[in-house]
DNA sequence: GCATAGATTTAGGAAGACCGAAACCTCTGG
DNA sequence: CCAGAGGTTTCGGTCTTCCTAAATCTATGC
């Protein structure tokens, strides 16, 4: 008989699992702190617990990662918020910049039957609002094949899948800026001496240009076809 | 700038409210640690920090009644845990057995703003699945004139407005019997030596006599349009 | 009128989650 | 190669909520 997580814990192995998400270095303590917002003593002490549960796997000084069981409890969580973020938006009014804070809450009041009707309701969606995939009630997930915006080379296009949902006010700001899922995206050129990306957003008569400063560059993921024609000289 | 209360205060708030809700004793002590399940030692903590919190009045050894404030509190918990019934019986396919225990970890979890357009998308609805009164966002109730059916004479009908949602094995029993809201139910005779209440369910064909233990009795709320025309004589 | 059963509060403690400051490693740059 | 700088853990404490056991009050029944 084991009891049910905190919700602490949920959200310490749910950042856990995050950070390796669209990356693979393992997490330290002080970057879980920061995601946090807990003091580094904090996670040190609680890492030890998530230890002790089996949840983490964990030498002194050294990065956290999740055991088996930890991932699988990360998953739990991670469909649950994203399921959540999705009925926000789709069965709420919710615009896709509010749903964060509110879904960070509702994930740890829920129960299973909750998130499996919500589920059903939805029509089992495989992305939430900001693009991210919804793994399966058994933890599976894929994530489609998309590299940060700021990794691409000038002449690459393609449609944005994911729009990193960290920071509220950058995704009004895209919004407003018709920079939403599924919109074609055309990288046109790095201006000189690291400056801002220049991109072309949408097709057609809507077409715009765009300059993107990396931080957005960043937070932007874009599955790109194949490398454009035109720029298979420059990959050379 | 005062701190939005706890889980725990909400529960405790929302259940001296109820406990005043179908009748007018305050609640005590000991009443109070039996419904939220906490040794009442824990219940004379909690008091005196509502006290100093200006939620409740309480003198040592007296019985526990809300403040004004105590009382607004109480009524937006008491909207949340309502509405949020509603939802999971409208939307998600819950029965009305299964709904409570789910609202009562919600109710901690989701914003105003959460609940606000939860109400508009149920369209304001003014009676939860059990027949409870859903306050307003500003915490107005208006309580139907209803009677517990055990304190009703032989001879007097009505239509059952509340049905107490305490005992979820009680109410699959009562859904198998055809005892739902809007019922319209019959007070037929008391059996002799404090024996069942007899009552009539439904009207026409599909009519038929129950009894009743005074458990399911006082469980079951029924507005009477007015006495029946039979009995004004065993009223005198 | 008052003893005492029963309700209530107080005392002393535990567990979980957090913190700042101090002690302690690790690893890198000179 | 080894000394710090900087990241990490340990230490001592706080706050919240809950507990059991002991002390204390209240109110009822004689
Ligand atoms: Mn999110
Ligand atoms: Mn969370
Ligand atoms: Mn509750
Ligand atoms: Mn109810």
């Amino acid at each position: 008989m084991k009891s049910q997580p905190s919700s602490s814990i949920e959200d310490y192995v749910k950042v856990i699992y995050s950070f390796t998400e669209w990356q693979d270095k393992p997490i330290t303590s002080s970057q879980l702190a920061a995601r946090l917002g807990v003091a580094n003593s904090s996670v040190s002490e609680m890492v030890r617990k998530l230890k002790d549960q089996g949840l983490v796997d964990h030498r002194p000084y050294g990065a956290v990662r999740l055991t088996p069981e930890g991932e699988r409890l990360a998953l739990t969580m991670v469909r649950r918020h994203r399921l959540l973020e999705t009925f926000l938006v789709q069965e709420l009014g919710y615009s896709w910049d509010e749903v964060h804070d509110e879904a960070e809450q509702l994930e740890h009041a829920v129960s299973d039957t909750f998130v499996e009707r919500l589920a059903e309701k939805l029509g089992h969606p495989e992305r939430d609002p900001h693009g991210d995939p919804i793994p399966s009630p058994n933890g599976r997930v894929e994530h489609p094949p998309a590299l940060p915006l700021g990794s691409l080379d000038p002449g690459h296009e393609g449609l944005i899948t994911r729009i990193s949902d960290d920071d509220p006010e950058m995704l009004r700001y895209l919004a407003r800026e018709h920079i939403v899922l599924d919109t074609t995206i055309h990288v046109v050129r790095r201006k000189p001496f690291g400056g801002p990306l220049v991109i072309r957003i949408g097709a057609g008569s809507t077409a715009h240009e765009f300059d993107v400063p990396d931080t957005i560059a960043s937070s932007l993921w874009v599955h790109t076809e194949a490398p454009h024609e035109g720029c298979t000289l420059e990959q050379v």
